[in-house]
DNA sequence: CGCTCCCTTGAAGCTGTTCAAGCGATGTGG
DNA sequence: CCACATCGCTTGAACAGCTTCAAGGGAGCG
């Protein structure tokens, strides 16, 4: 599956007019002149290895991405190195905003498996606010929907035990991966190993590692090299008291 | 100091001309025509006592406002009850981006003090995008700023034990406050109870007092009636792991 | 073949929870 | 003006959820 990498990054052209993640039809329709300048402003498609900094926590003036494929993660490290992954990126995600928006950004983000990303250099961005309203408001929207997702993250982290975590992760991420028509029949993508989710719900590797198996145990989903098969997203949402819904069609810039 | 409230909630005319807050120079300059947006978008200045809620979490079409003076809070419920403290909001924060990009709010904002609060009718955000760039991108520019906040409270509960997780949040309350100008001699406004803390902490009420207990015999506060006294900021940042930046100069719509 | 990466399992111990009780300040109605 | 309720803070004690330490196993790879 992984095609071999030669450099840091390889280059491939993909015009927004061919964007295949759009023609998916989980987000929001577009008009012409709204994708032309989508596509003016994307200035490179990128290739990299999982494991691959996206943006680093020292780097200054980060670029603005849209993660066309591929999964990414957010994080945030202690001095002493203790680390907290605060979101998972799927496709259709913005990566660096936030970076974007300040001098430097206070976070790292990471290639979780290989990713494509479209880079929108941030310097355009003003122009954006400037010249296409349309898309300063869904780039905020985009924004707002990201703290969304923090905020459940931290509910999760702050109030939730451990199999409640477990299981209310599991969850966003199939809802969100349904939206993008990557479930099939129950079934999901999930490249993340046990400490990532263990970085990501504030646990040790140890008692992530127990916890899952006790839900293996209780039958709600079953594992095989890189996929999830939840049985009954139901229960899991249940036990998890995990109710919020995916927002229906998301803009993708 | 609260003065009596009669009915759910008072209205003062307070024109945008002569906000003291941004009188106090905290925040970034601004242009004439700009500030005249401003006031003519603020449609009411209202005064809610503690307690109050300006947003509920059920509530549809809730508007955006400016924190103008107290202290409010961002949270989020549980079925079962569990309740998690999001952030805190202090004055020139914005209340409400998340919900107002929505149909409806994901979680619930409530005024931890009296507070006031300038009315931004979210049918007007729209028109902002439209015709003033420059506020729009400063709207999401806040957002990204609230963003970070909940990122830093993400990495505490995730990875912070009891004590460090209160010497963080201390020690960035302090850094806004006195960012608003509002430390004196390292004394800060404090109205938050152990329950607020322990909240917004993912501790228990009981072993929130023990470690706030253990942080004062260690000589790192006092308190007394509402305000906190800090004696060595620094000490208590190196407890907490904790060197982030306030991000200097921000907007306030 | 040996190395690395990831997952697994057992055991001991600590950090934080839960249960329980009491105290002082504030407020209220008889 | 006192009795009583409420609210926030405090403290002790028992328990448990989670961490840490330790060891081993399987799959993939040079």
């Amino acid at each position: 599956m992984a095609k071999a990498i030669t450099a840091a990054s390889d280059r491939m052209r993909i015009p927004c007019f061919e964007c295949a993640l759009r023609a998916s039809g989980a987000f929001k329709p577009i008009s012409e002149l709204e994708l032309a300048v989508i596509n003016e402003m994307k200035r490179d498609h990128l290739v990299l290895p999982a494991g691959a900094d996206i943006i680093a926590t020292g780097q200054e003036q980060a670029e603005l991405y849209t993660l066309y494929a591929g999964w990414a993660f957010r994080s945030k490290t202690l001095p002493d190195g203790r680390r907290q992954i605060l979101n998972f990126l799927l496709p259709g995600d913005l990566i660096g905003l936030q970076a974007a928006m300040f001098e430097a950004p206070l976070y790292g983000a990471e290639a979780l498996t290989e990713v494509q990303l479209c880079l929108l250099p941030r310097r355009k961005v003003w122009a954006l606010f400037e010249n296409m309203p349309e898309l300063a408001f869904d780039l905020t929207w985009l924004g707002a929907r990201e703290e969304s997702h923090i905020d459940e993250n931290l509910t999760s982290v702050g109030r939730r035990n451990a199999t409640e975590r477990i299981a209310a992760l599991i969850i966003s991420l199939y809802k969100r991966l349904d939206a993008l028509k990557l479930v099939v029949n129950g079934a999901m993508p999930f490249p993340l190993s046990q400490q990532h989710i263990a970085d990501a719900l504030g646990l040790s590797l140890v008692h992530t590692n127990k916890s899952l198996a006790k839900l293996r145990r209780l039958g709600m989903f079953s594992q095989t090299n890189g996929t999830l098969l939840l049985s009954n997203p139901h229960a899991l949402a249940n036990l998890a008291q995990y109710f919020d819904e995916e927002t229906p069609k998301r803009p993708l810039i």
